[in-house]
DNA sequence: CGGCAACTTTGCGTTCGCGCAAACAGATGT
DNA sequence: ACATCTGTTTGCGCGAACGCAAAGTTGCCG
């Protein structure tokens, strides 16, 4: 088996203040996997065998419902641990996750999460802060859904997206994955058809640029506007 | 001051496995409080002094917007812990509780927190277990938002209810505490006029019972149909 | 006991967003 | 290069749910 450098999860905030030895003890446990573009890494409701870090691409986490519909929960990106039911007390996984481009993860076994947890205590308190900031974000979701219309929504979604994974290009910032309009309907809990009139609009006044699964904001600030306040009927 | 007895708290989940002297020294830093009706515990945004354990009553917890909407998260049952923002590596609460009826609670400093988390591990185990509970719990009601419309959310969240504050009456199963067309519409991300229009369908069709604060479960079969499945008109 | 306040019901008009369907565009592969 | 597949746009009609407004209840407090 090839050897997994200390480099590789140096700067990670999981394993924020831990010295080399032991960053190359949890290295020698884990086995790094290339996942392809829309694989599962793993699936809703199955057993939880593995946590995983993702070390390169973007990962989103669906929640799909019995009868088929379903809804993004949230991207994943390079550094954010994933698949970690134990930090939240399940043997199963609560969700499931695809790989939204070409991904490299490090996976270990979920029974070391535990003696992670113990052996290197900001480790544990660090994935505590995690499963934390990710509640109050749900929350904040679904407050969002519960008080704001599906325009206002978009917008949001988008900002949020441009904030985790904007790259800066020509026109302004760009979503850094290929994302659909589909993806964006999962996202915001409406249908591809409204999301697609919005963007539409959007594009006629200027705020964002968009073609196949690709999205830039050309004025994040009036989208922003538009995602806050008054509706500014023009 | 007077004494708290272990009896209090002996039985409850975030206690569990805890020796008798143990549960006496965590509770001579506690001090025990009183909350009238519609009094807050605590209010979003502020910074986290305390962290509590419901010991009777209801407590609902809230988020609110910027521009004063709001949205009822979740409702706090005796043995319950909040206000836990230590837990989620904040120092402010990220939302408001307020009691729904007379309550009682116990209240520990802060700080204590990663005191008794070190000290107790199974007491820190149990808080995180509640945390990755209601995280799961918050993405299945964002899911439902998304996917399900609005008759279908009252619905699931009458049921929720039940199962959470149940009282077996003469006509079937009633809420055991006031409750509003309002706070129902904000459990829900809908209007109260929405809301007081559905239970007037079902109370015609005998699935419910309702008045003023009061809502009791008839057809609670009939009810989980509706929620989940077909919208079997008839 | 009377008056008030809070909660609920209901009607009506409107709008937002969905569902369906068809056409279009850009990528992929053989 | 052509056929195909996936994703996107757009028109049209409909229905769910909202917003507003007014009236009806119920419980509470003085």
């Amino acid at each position: 088996m090839s050897r997994l450098d200390h480099s590789l999860i140096a700067g990670l905030p999981a394993f924020e203040g831990l010295a080399r030895a032991d960053l190359d003890a949890i290295l020698s446990k884990a086995v790094a996997l290339r996942v392809a573009k829309d694989d599962a890494i793993f699936d809703q409701g199955v057993e939880a065998g593995s946590f995983f870090i993702l070390l390169d691409g973007r990962v989103r986490v669906v929640r799909t419902t019995p009868d088929g519909r379903q809804a993004i929960v949230r991207y994943i990106v390079p550094g954010e641990l994933l698949g970690i039911a134990q930090a939240l007390g399940r043997d199963t996984y609560p969700a499931s996750a695809v790989a939204a481009v070409d991904c490299v993860v490090l996976a270990w076994p979920s029974r070391l999460w535990a003696k992670f947890a113990v052996d290197y205590p900001s480790f544990g308190k660090n994935t505590y802060r995690t499963v934390g900031a990710r509640l109050e974000d749900v929350q904040t979701q679904m407050l969002d859904m519960a008080t704001r219309q599906v325009e206002q929504r978009v917008a949001h979604a988008l900002l949020r997206l441009v904030r985790q994974a904007g790259r800066s290009d020509g026109d302004g910032i760009a979503i850094d994955f290929p994302i659909s309009r589909q993806d964006i309907a999962e996202m915001t809990g409406t249908t591809l058809h409204t999301v697609s009139r919005i963007m539409s609009a959007w594009e006629d006044k200027g705020l964002v640029k968009s073609g196949r699964q690709q999205v830039t904001i050309v004025e994040s600030h009036k989208l922003l506007l538009l995602a806050e306040g008054r509706t500014e009927r023009d």
